[in-house]
RNA sequence: CGGGGUGUGGCGAAGCUUGGUAUCGCGCUUGGUUCGGGACCAAGAGGCCCCGGGUUCGAAUCCCGGCACUCCGACCA
């Protein structure tokens, strides 16, 4: 059967305004609230619920490595900030400073967490003496804050929920191998729980990390084409160590400095499953992370059984281990749908006398619509191979989206063409050089979004200087 | 940080040009009828008109200054 047409008018069409459309989606499906603070969002429960799934997930991904959680503080004393120049260089501009406790100045500020290196190395410093110390495989769970000029729901905010691995190896081999880990870590949950397919690779020396040697990245491409950096993984080297003096004795008892790692995800994803996944009916959630799987919905609720069927079919589905929710509210069924569509519920049942007599219900999937009545026995099995159904078919039409508007340019001009004309990604060689890449976002208005992992040959020469390419690039238009 | 737009019950807006009783729709409350795509009837409640100054007998409305949101750009992992 196919989708019915557009109910929800509260909504600006996606493709008419791709921006507004994403602020009316944040607002009405009840994912977020403005606050006092400019870039301070609130985070609703539905919102939240979503974020403790996506934790979940990676938490347990985490933990199943051998990392262990941990609580760093807040503030971090200007004078620890300071210690390695590239990172505070990089921070400084965005850090708020903490200058008074109570009336009292302080007599030294303390900035607000940007995120948290110099914390873990103050304290490695302290615990890490010998290479039986390592390595030390840390996460943790809590908020950064940076002082963003331009703030968006989910994908800006100045206060934003994350979570920051950050590890100690005695090699550097070590260090570059849980790099490349982690980074496949959030790949696979980007692709397998959120849908979400990722380009796998490496930030150029202008878009990487500051302090970092090299930043790994999973680049995602949103419906309007635009690219969102999903994730990222940086490599130390023992930059850090050595402006920490962090030491190490070795097997043979010489003093060795470590190699570091810092990898973080944040609720920016959740912009991005909303980017990659809405439509003009709102979110489309991924079903292994939608805070609720199925929405029953009865029909002429207070007609004899009704009520009692639907309550009875709530009780098996949560028995099967499904998110379940019951709507018994005094709304009319055509509210509930629309309600639960903007909400991007994945799977709606529906329950009602007719339904009552053939020992049946309906089932609407989000993802395209498609209505079908079912029978009673096997619900479960039913429900949860459809969940899994929809969960594929959303990885596949995102899928579908990148493939489809991943371009290949030998010139400039033809980058700049492709961006102006269709959008999308672009693939091009590229010689290394800084220039080169300053020039492409001058003239085509692009940045690099990575040098893939997965590396093609388009051609000998760098499409900007002529000079010999070294490496495939992608460019995009970032959020 | 630059350019545009917007701020009026919970939400969306009208009113502002031309100063004079704050208006409409949705939502909310109560009661009733409904229920397979945002139901209907009736009765209610709810407002420092973003903030601060100024002009005026009188300001939602005019003037000055802030702030917030939003879009575009710059910046930004």
């Amino acid at each position: 059967m196919a989708k019915e047409k557009k109910q929800v008018e509260q909504i600006t069409a996606r493709d008419v305004d791709f921006a507004q459309w994403y602020t009316d989606v944040v607002k009405k499906a009840e994912l977020i609230d403005y606050s006092g603070v400019k870039g301070m969002f609130i985070l609703r429960p539905y919102a939240y619920a979503l974020w403790e799934n996506i934790q979940k997930v990676l938490d347990g991904m985490f933990k199943k490595l051998g990392h262990e959680n941990v609580s760093m503080p807040l503030l971090i004393p200007e004078s620890l900030l300071q210690k390695e120049k590239d990172h505070v260089e990089g921070f400084a501009p965005e850090v708020a400073w903490v200058t008074h406790g109570g009336n009292e100045p302080l007599p030294e500020r303390l900035c607000i967490r940007p995120t948290s290196e110099t914390l873990f190395c103050e304290h490695w410093g302290h615990v890490v003496h010998s290479w039986r110390d390592l390595p030390k495989l840390y996460n943790q769970w809590c908020s950064v804050l940076r002082w963003e000029k331009t703030t968006r729901p989910f994908l800006r905010h100045r206060e934003f929920l994350w979570q920051e691995g950050h590890t100690l190896h005695a090699t550097a081999e070590e260090a570059v191998a849980e790099t490349e880990r982690m980074l496949e870590v959030y790949a696979d949950c980007c692709e397998n729980y959120l849908a979400m397919p990722v380009i796998r690779g490496v930030k150029t020396e202008k878009e990487k990390f500051a302090g970092a040697e090299k930043t790994y990245t999973i680049e995602c491409m949103m419906h309007d084409k635009k690219a969102l950096q999903s994730g990222t993984s940086h490599y130390f080297g023992d930059g850090f160590a050595r402006a920490f003096d962090i030491t190490f004795s070795d097997k043979n008892n010489r003093q060795q400095y470590p190699h570091q790692t810092s990898w973080g995800f944040s609720t920016r994803t959740i912009g991005g499953i909303i980017m990659t996944h809405g439509d003009d009916s709102g979110l489309v959630l991924p079903p292994r992370i939608a805070p609720v799987q199925v929405i029953i919905i009865p029909i002429a609720q207070h007609k004899p059984g009704v009520a009692e069927a639907a309550e009875a079919l709530r009780a098996r589905l949560l028995q099967a281990d499904i998110r379940v929710k019951l709507d018994l509210s005094e709304q009319s069924p055509g509210w509930k749908f629309a309600e639960y569509e903007m909400k991007g519920v994945p799977l709606r049942l529906e329950i009602g006398p007719k339904d009552l007599e053939q020992g049946q219900c309906v089932l609407v999937r989000r993802d395209d619509g498609q209505k079908t009545a079912i029978s009673l026995d096997g619900l479960e099995e039913t429900v949860s191979s459809l969940l899994d159904q929809i969960q594929q078919s959303m990885f596949d039409r995102a899928k579908e989206n990148v493939d489809e508007n991943t371009f290949i340019a030998h010139t400039v001009k033809e980058v700049r063409e492709i961006i102006e004309t269709k959008g999308g990604f672009v693939k091009t060689m590229w010689c290394g050089d800084l220039a080169c890449e300053l020039r492409m976002k001058e003239e085509a208005g692009v940045s690099s979004r990575c040098i893939p992992f997965a590396q093609e040959h388009l051609g000998d020469i760098c499409p900007c200087c002529g000079k010999p390419a070294q490496k495939m690039v992608y460019w995009g238009v970032a959020y």
